[in-house]
Order: structure tokens, then C-alpha cells, then sequence
DNA sequence: GGTGTTTTGAGGTACGCAACTCATTTTGAG
DNA sequence: CTCAAAATGAGTTGCGTACCTCAAAACACC
């Protein structure tokens, strides 16, 4: 009979930390020490110990972990105030994962602040420090935001960056897109969905003093100087993420502008920058923005967009959590799952 | 002082089974009964506690349930034998994950078998009965698997069907992207590349007899017909997934027709693809292919392939086991984290 | 050798639940 | 009303770890 099957395990060794301390000739109390990094162990010993768990590749069980801690942990989530739609979504999916958190005993707190203003999230990141194991905060980045972070860091809080980091701090994790890949692959879709054609190309953005807004058009302008000689980019337009606004100055930018072929939504005021093409009749204006939420999904289904860049905010609500949770347990990350991937979205894969 | 911050809370309730005996006026014994469905309780007791569970939206502390039942869990991945890039990846993924398991005691073993052979996949299936808690299996849709995935979960052995599903049996989930979907995502992409011209599009499938493989035909036959009038789509060669044989076939394919402006590859066989393409020097053929491998991410990088839709066999991996363990263990299933999305990748989104 | 300090051992308790036993009460059939 | 069966209560044990106390041993120093 022919061997048609190979197996192959992927087996965890169930060992105790009674079996470590056999192993390294110490006590319990000894390992546990060790384990925890507690003062009062010879460095001998401590190698000792040390050595049997490597030998063993020992690995503690979670779950008996976390019920020997006893207390819950609490995260907090701390966001933009006012009726951001991208935001709203982060919330929903964490409010789908209750049943989740709660069977991990896990409390999870919205603070909504005006993370706009560096010294208002500065002094509401402060007031966190000690209630809670880790904090995830959409940040600015600014000296007095970024001082305060360290300070939660430096306090024993885990601390992850979302949607926007702020890397000259010590936050332990990033959870976002990465902004400049974002905008070149804006601008690849742009140049392509255009199809050979030359012209003009429009940006709208909220502002380019906002690092994701200003990444974004750096790798833009990368993409369509490096592999679209046909198209010219045009001067960036600053919406303020308001639809009147950004509609009006794409009204007078189509005036002055015959040959616009293609355009780059960089934040939001998405509605008017639709009506802005509609109203000109430029339907066969190449037209790439970000986000999927109940408006671009309908401009895609309708052809007015002809791509989104997403990141997913199920996803980085999700991943939130998690990295916080193995943070916090001292848990290695799995990189590869946290990673926000940047997801082109066109009519037929909508989510 | 103004209040500038809001905060809002997703608290569990501490609750233990101990509370829910108490308010529904009985003993921890009958509470775990009704919890475990074990036999020897009135209807009515049932009721009030489960009325008293529902009332707390009482959850069982996973990590206590977990360290209770001792045992560690078993699951096994039942996948194709040979060099198959793809399940090769997610092989290696889930030895990237082998720190997570071990922490939580779980045992996950790779059973290679000729998933194509549905008797010899039908008896590798049967032959685990009894002994998994959970079983991923890239199954063919055939009437004796189908049967042997019955038998498997009517003995209470958790089931998903990974990357090929096969709806008509009662597996607990599948994983894995809509394949009519990505066909229409790859329809979709070689219309909008082509940017206009008219012309031929080819297909190179490996069989149309492989169930993923037709469903792309089918979605991205669609999307041509529907969207793309300009584009008459040839009837579709079968490579068997074979470079040599892809790349005789198209090379006579292109000896016939001077007029393809398009290029969809269904399956593997990728290398003669890419190969007919160059030696027939048709530079200007859009190219849509799957998967991220390495040959087709230099394929994209060089610019001979125009887009790869991918479905992420890092995810896949690790939503199977997530899927199982959450099946395992009762709880509710994250769907909007455990669906697999269609990526569209792009030179410049390559992760 | 004695003193004080550091290191280690031994042991206990608690976490919340699963799984079990055994005695007791309730119920229903005859 | 009797008796067996069904339902329930009360209790125990153990899972593997965290965290704690207290005593004993080892060590350093004079």
C-alpha cells in the first residue's frame, strides 16, 4: 500500500514551570523570580534557570496566566471628538468584539478628546497614567503629545500609535498604513486608470500640515513624476476636509483647467469634491480617494470613484486590541497579522 | 474649564458562575449542566438560568475554562502533498504562529495527501475521526469528501474548509476568498488597464474542471461582457497549471491573434506565461495574474505583470486557526475578521 | 567565630471553571 | 401511598500560574 500521506506536527511541549524548576535544580519561588525579573537571585542561578527554559523552549500558559493575575486590564482608546465617519467605524468594531473582551475580561474605554489640539491630548493622555495597562491614541505629532506618551511609557503603560503615528516617541507599536505607500499607490492607480492619456492631474486635501495628508502626496507626486511624464500634477488644493470648501476650490481649479484627467482625494470632503465633478460634467475625470464608508461606496457602485485606498478600520481596531493585549502579557507580536495592509478597493471587491 | 473629553466604556461585568447559580437560585452543579448541555435538568430550571446568564450577559472566563479542561487541543491541516508554492506559504505561516500555539497549548499538525484523489482524500479524512478537535482541509468538492466531512463533524470534530470550500457538506466554516468575486476583480482590472483599446483578452486557466478555477472564469466573463464591449474575451486554455504547456499554448495563441491587448492567469503556470509573453514581445499586454510569490512579485516589479489579486495565505492560516479554536471552545465567531479580502497588488502596494 | 545580608526553599492561597461523586429532594407512574 | 427515576444540591479536586510569607541556608565581611 502506497504511503499517500505525510504528516508533520507542529507540537508545544507541555511542560510546567514545577518541570523547569526540576530542571534547573532550583524551587519554584526561584523560577518564578526569575520569570518575573525579581530582585534576589544570584546571576549564576539566574542563568541556570534561564537556560532550562530556553532547553525546553518553555512557553507559560496564557490562560493560566491571566487567571492567576486576577485583575482585568483596561485599555483605552483615545480618539478624535466630533462626527468623524472613519473614527465611528474604529468604535463599531470594537463594540461588535464585546462578547470578545469580555470572555478575556477585558475593559475597554472610549475617551473622545480634540486630538487636533496638542496640549488638550497632551493633558488627556497625562490624566491616563496608572489607571490603565495600555492606551491607543490617534496622535499628533507634536513635542508636548510626544513628551507625554514617554511619560506613559515611562509609567509602565503600553502604549500604541493609531492611524497616525508619532514615531520620535517611545510608543511600542504603530497601528496605521504606511501613509507614503498609500499616496504611491494613489498615484499608480491614477496614471494607470487614466490609460495613456495626457493632461492634468487635481489634489484635494484636508491640509498638508497633517503628516498622513502631507505623506501621502509626497508619495503621490513620487509615483507621477517617476512614471507618468504625460501627466502634470497640479498645485494641492486644502479642503480642511470640508465639503462646501473643497467643492468650490475644485469648481474654480475646473474652470481655469480644460484637460483635468485625473484626480487625488487625500482626507475627506468627499461629497464635495463628487459634486464639484458632477457639477462640471467631468465624468470621465479619473477619480481615486481614500476610505471606504457609505459615501464611496456608492460613488464606487455609481463609477463617479474609480478606486479607493482603504486601511481597513475593523482591522486596526482589532489589531489594537491585540498588540495591547500581547504587550501587556509580555507576548511576542505576530508583525506579519498586525500589519495594516493597504487595500485598493474598486467596485468589484467591495468589502 | 471646559470639558474637551468624553469618555465612554465597554465594561464586562466581572461575573462568575458562581453569581449566576445565586440569582437563579441554584446550585453551581446545575448551572454547569445547563452550560454544558448535560443531561438531568428540568426545562424550566434550564430556562430561569439561562434567563439569569442572558440577563448578566454572563461569559465564561476563557482562560479558566481553558486551564479547567486540561487537555490540550488537537487540529490538524490537511493539505496538498508536492511543491505547491501557495500551501507551502501557509505552512510556513503557521510556524511563525508556533510561539502563539505553544502558549496556548494547542497541537497543530500537517497532514500532506493528494487532496486531488477524492477516495484517497476521503480516507485521509476518515482516518482522523476521533482523534482532532478541529481539522482544516483545502477539499475538493466530491460527493465521497463530502461524506467523509460529515462523519468528521457529526463525531464533533470542528471543520473548515480552507481556500476550496465545499458548500454542499456540513463543515462549520470556510476560509477563503469568493472566487466569482475575484474573477470580476481581475475582469475588472484588465477592462480599466487596457484604458480603452479594443481587442482580445486571453485566459489561461489550469483546468476548468477545478472549482476556484471556473468560478474566476465565470466572474470575470462577467465583468467583460457586462462592462467592457471592446474586449472579446477567447475561449480559455488549460495549462494544468504547467509552464511549459501555458507557455505553448499562448505562444500559439499569439501566432493567431495580433489583437490581445489583455491577459488573465487563473492559476499557477505563471514562469510560461510570463515567458510567451517576451518571446512573442507583447510588452503592452496587461497581465492579471494571483497570488504574491516570489516570481510574481518580480513579475510585478519589472513590469511584465500589471496586478496580482492576492488572498493573503498569512491570513488564511491564521483565521483557520482562530476559526477552530473559537469553534472549539463555543465562542462566537469574529466574521468580519476572519473573511478573507480579495487584494488588489499592485508595484506599488506589494506588502 | 560572629554578624548581617543575600539568596534560596517550602509552602500556601487564589483565580474561575470543568468534571466528577454522592446524598438528598422532587416528581411521576402504578 | 409506594417506589423508582429524575432532578438537584453540596462538595471536592485539579488545571498552571502569580504572589505572598517565613524560615533556612549560603555568603561576605570584620
Amino acid at each position: 500500500m502506497a504511503q499517500e500521506t505525510h504528516s508533520d506536527t507542529l507540537t508545544a511541549a507541555a511542560l510546567t514551570l514545577k518541570d523547569i524548576a526540576r530542571q534547573a535544580g532550583v524551587s519554584l519561588a526561584t523560577v518564578d523570580r526569575v520569570l518575573h525579573n525579581r530582585p534576589g537571585v544570584r546571576p549564576d542561578t539566574v542563568r541556570r534557570v534561564r537556560e532550562a527554559i530556553e532547553r525546553n523552549s518553555f512557553q507559560p500558559h496564557v490562560a493560566a496566566a491571566e487567571l492567576a493575575r486576577g485583575r482585568a486590564r483596561r485599555f483605552a482608546f483615545v480618539m478624535p471628538s466630533g462626527p468623524n465617519p472613519f473614527m465611528q467605524q474604529i468604535q463599531a468594531y470594537l463594540g461588535e468584539m464585546s462578547a470578545w473582551l469580555a470572555a478575556r475580561r477585558l475593559n475597554v474605554e472610549m475617551i473622545a478628546t480634540d486630538v487636533f489640539d496638542p496640549s488638550v491630548l497632551a493633558a488627556s493622555l497625562e490624566a491616563l497614567s496608572g489607571d490603565y495597562d495600555g492606551v491607543a491614541v490617534v496622535a499628533l505629532d507634536h513635542p508636548g503629545v510626544r513628551a507625554a506618551i514617554n511619560d506613559l511609557v515611562d509609567a509602565g503603560t503600553k502604549v500604541v500609535t493609531l492611524v497616525s503615528d508619532v514615531p520620535s516617541s517611545r510608543r511600542h507599536h504603530y497601528v496605521g498604513i504606511d501613509n507614503i505607500a498609500a499616496g504611491r499607490t494613489a498615484g499608480a492607480l491614477v496614471g494607470r486608470l487614466v490609460g495613456g492619456r495626457a493632461g492634468k492631474v487635481a489634489i484635494v486635501a484636508g491640509s498638508q500640515g497633517l503628516r498622513d495628508h502631507a505623506e501621502r502626496i509626497f508619495g503621490f507626486n513620487q509615483v507621477m513624476a517617476s512614471e507618468f511624464p504625460d501627466l502634470s500634477v497640479l498645485p494641492v488644493l486644502e479642503g480642511r476636509d470640508e465639503d462646501e470648501r473643497s467643492e468650490q476650490l475644485l469648481a474654480r481649479l475646473f474652470g481655469r483647467h480644460a484637460d483635468i484627467v485625473g484626480l487625488y482625494n487625500v482626507g475627506a470632503g468627499t461629497q464635495g469634491v463628487a459634486n464639484a465633478l458632477s457639477k462640471a460634467a467631468r465624468e470621465t475625470v479619473v477619480f481615486v480617494g481614500h476610505d471606504v464608508t457609505a459615501l464611496t461606496r456608492r460613488l464606487l457602485l455609481q463609477g463617479v470613484m474609480d478606486a479607493a485606498i482603504s486601511q481597513n478600520p475593523g482591522h486596526e481596531a482589532r489589531a489594537a486590541v491585540r498588540v495591547l493585549l500581547a504587550l501587556a502579557r509580555g507576548e511576542p507580536i505576530l508583525r506579519e497579522q498586525e500589519k495594516i495592509r493597504i487595500d485598493i478597493v474598486m467596485r468589484d471587491n467591495l468589502p
